[in-house]
DNA sequence: TCAATCGTTTAAAACGTTCTAAACGATAAT
DNA sequence: ATTATCGTTTAGAACGTTTTAAACGATTGA
């Protein structure tokens, strides 16, 4: 590849490093993605690392989550035994997929934890001063709010899901 | 604090770090702040240092961000010279404030990437090969996919915005 | 059968982030 | 004035996560 065009995709590369870092996921494992999306062929593991100047290990062990995604798939290369891997290009969906089940999976987690929270102050009833009582009352409030922002949110999930 | 309401609490912070964790924000921040949003009473930074069973400075830390989020502000106590503090209750509007302008900040990144990456792509254009025209081109067309996923999730943010 | 070429696994190193303990400056009480 | 009580700052410790290098097993080719 052309040594310019190297550095423009170099630089980019770092920039979307950043965002995903800033979403909580992995740098690298982005970069990777990248790079097999901007591809105009199919990647071996080999290439990657001259192209990442990363470890195959680090290589191997990130492809295999992008497959997992579904973001990456194996291809077979004609007169080569190499695994060679190439980018599924519909990143809306991709995205789309990836943040539904991620927030689908938080407020279901937000709604065990309330639930287990409630199960807990409730189950110390009978053993509660009248102090206590009025704590666990206002808890009860509080969580609620909660439980309405939840709500909401699967809501906003479901209207968002139509417009994709 | 009853015993069993003080466990109970316990572990609903544990799941509030967690889930806050895979937002990748600091668990303890999140801690902090369901502390403070059950609490009945504003709390010091030693009521916190004993609830939390963390560190002055740790807590210190964590207070001034929340304060800088607009999460929790300082309250006066009568007859005590210490900072309490107090959460602010209404989580639907913090969590909204801070989503929206987190995924603000991100939309403008991607496009300022975009734009810097085209600029680059483009300024190597006299010395590229026939074969890298065509790249180019490619990576033109990837890119106006991104370009869409983003003009889409703005969108998408403008109507989660009314129903909030 | 032996050697070379793969991708994966693993134990340890490297790294960034978070946390702590101690020192500090500021303010208030004695 | 001196001491006690605050919150903040900071240098280093602790921690989890990520990355690597090397070893490995499996598969292909000679």
């Amino acid at each position: 590849m052309h040594n310019k065009l190297e550095m423009a995709q170099d630089k980019f590369l770092g920039s979307i490093g950043k965002l995903a870092g800033s979403f909580g996921l992995n740098d690298f494992i982005a970069k990777l993605y990248a790079v097999l999306y901007l591809s105009d062929k199919p990647l071996s593991l080999d290439d990657l690392v001259e192209r990442l100047k990363a470890s195959k290990g680090n290589i191997s062990l990130n492809i295999r989550e992008l497959e997992r995604w579904g973001a990456v798939k194996n291809v077979w290369v004609k007169g080569s035994r190499k695994d060679f891997y190439e980018a599924d290009t519909d990143i809306k969906k991709l995205v789309v997929n990836k943040l539904k089940s991620g927030i689908q999976k938080r407020i279901g987690q937000v709604s065990d934890m309330m639930a287990e929270f409630k199960a807990l102050i409730n189950s110390a009833e009978s053993e509660m001063t009248e102090e206590d009582r009025k704590i666990v009352k206002a808890y009860h409030e509080k969580l609620k709010k909660i439980e309405d922002m939840t709500a909401l949110a699967s809501k906003a999930l479901g209207l968002a899901e139509k417009l994709f």
